[in-house]
DNA sequence: GTACAATGATACAATTAGTACAATAAGGAG
DNA sequence: CTCCTTATTGTACTAATTGTATCATTGTAC
């Protein structure tokens, strides 16, 4: 059986459950184009294995995903990323991991008790500086 | 799971509240070094029983330190020392830390396929909302 | 004695783990 | 090919562990 290698990276001393993470990284992945429609994904002990984690709980992330049907599981066969996503749905899936993404940024700056300002300064240096980085890649 | 063992001195007599002591001392812990971000604390029922006060004494402690930003405590999961150390620990690590965070964050967007401009737009915007939302939460 | 702060008791909620089960697929016996 | 057995997969239910919320009790200062 061929399951997708998929990445992710948990963070197990964050506030976000591990269901959480799953869901939230599956999702962006389907989004950005790292996994795509009809692709199967580990089998929940596999991917609980994988994790470190019980399998219950990646069991939890993937019927969330499938409740929002995002993916589809099948007793007994495995889970696949679903079909069709309608473009609509894609493009609203993609706006949202976007800003599921950075509120997880933000709650954890805030959570560390950095001032909103001191948040969006350091944002806009590292903008820039990679900005910068990217030019002189080019250069080359 | 592997909490890590502290030492904590009560004294009963002493007239300062236990929870006081509680968040004095691990305090003064993490500054010195012996507890370090990321670390597992007890859970309130296990220092507790260690130290022989009621749980909910050891959880008033713990909410204080989570308020100040100083552990993260999870329900279900366990208590935590933040990653990153309030800025009276040190400055400088705390600067770089939001480096590190940023930067997390920024190489996620990027990678997931966000632009730089879809980035900073959703970084205002979530900024903002987020002051609404506190703006609203000191009218009640 | 009253008021207030500290602590304790109890019930609750969230997360994760353990165990048994059901559906499907796969492979072999006939 | 058909049937049976077994392995694999997700599901359901329950238990264990954790922090939270609320109220009662205690003790001390006035």
């Amino acid at each position: 059986m061929v399951e997708k290698q998929i990445t992710l990276q948990l963070d197990f001393r964050s506030g976000l459950p591990i269901y959480t993470q799953i869901v939230n990284q599956i999702q962006s992945q389907l989004v950005n184009g790292i996994l795509k429609p009809g692709d199967q994904l580990p089998t929940v002990r596999a991917l609980a294995l994988e994790l470190r984690v019980n399998f219950n709980t990646v069991a939890r992330a993937y019927r969330i995903l499938d409740e929002a049907h995002i993916i589809s599981t099948q007793q007994g066969r495995g889970t696949f990323i679903t079909e069709i996503p309608p473009p609509e749905v894609s493009e609203k899936l993609r706006a949202e991991s976007l800003l599921e993404l950075t509120d997880r940024f933000l709650s954890e700056a805030s959570r560390l008790g950095f001032s909103e300002r001191e948040v969006s300064q350091m944002v806009r240096d590292r903008l820039k500086s990679r900005k910068e980085a990217d030019v002189q890649e080019k250069d080359e």
